[in-house]
DNA sequence: TTGACATATTCCCATATCGGAATGTATCAT
DNA sequence: ATGATACATTCCGATATGGGAATATGTCAA
């Protein structure tokens, strides 16, 4: 790249700028209980065709997801080991959150002892 | 909104948003350790300090950090419940991966007993 | 070949984004 | 009060974004 600064990471870049959108969430929800052609997700979400398109187009650069023809059809499918990265990252957290709900849970016993 | 049209939901928005940009990530994977000043991100990350204010700032009003006063220092600590969203979301796929690579192993078997 | 159908791409616009630079604000020490 | 330290905010410019509308591409059927 040439240019000094960035306005922002493209949302081509990776898994999680690509999940950050909440129609492509919905488009992946969609998906993920069956391969499907463009035109069941425009009628599912009542999306417009040219916007799941694109939104498809991004899913596909970042590898989330798969298509192929099907006649006059395009069937897209999940490619669920994309997503792998963004579960693997939230689980370094995981003892975290257990641990904050740990914390809670031994307070409120300390309160219960007092009464 | 008045807006017939937007450019993109707000980072602000939510969770998915904000852990959208790389220097957030970095961030949260640093204060995950211990809870930290301003400074220490700094000069941890190499970051310009309005920059990694600004971080803060949208991680903050997602929930994802608080923030405390501790004399002239402000320390950042993870709320890690905030991250369970994006966890659970992720989970829901899981089953996905583990099938496809199931399925990938059981190929890589068949072609063992053909040789 | 000519349509009809299914999907992708392009163009335009309003707006959100990040980084850098400058400035504002709060807290402490003297 | 003054200055130093630690952060936050504001303003700017370059750029990325998503939706809508229009158009292009590709596939099948007659």
């Amino acid at each position: 790249m040439y240019h000094s600064s960035m306005a922002r990471a493209a949302t081509t870049s990776d898994a999680f700028n690509a999940v950050a959108e909440p129609r492509r969430r919905d488009i992946l929800n969609y998906l993920a209980l069956q391969e499907r052609p463009v035109g069941d997700i425009v009628a599912s979400l009542g999306l417009e065709q040219p916007s799941v398109s694109k939104h498809l187009r991004v899913l596909k650069d970042v590898g989330l997801v798969r298509a192929r023809r099907e006649g006059r059809h395009i069937l897209y499918g999940i490619n669920a080991e994309a997503i792998r990265p963004l579960h693997e990252w939230t689980s370094t957290f995981e003892r975290l959150w257990r641990n904050q709900l740990q914390r809670v849970k031994e307070r409120a016993e300390e309160k219960m002892k007092k009464v």
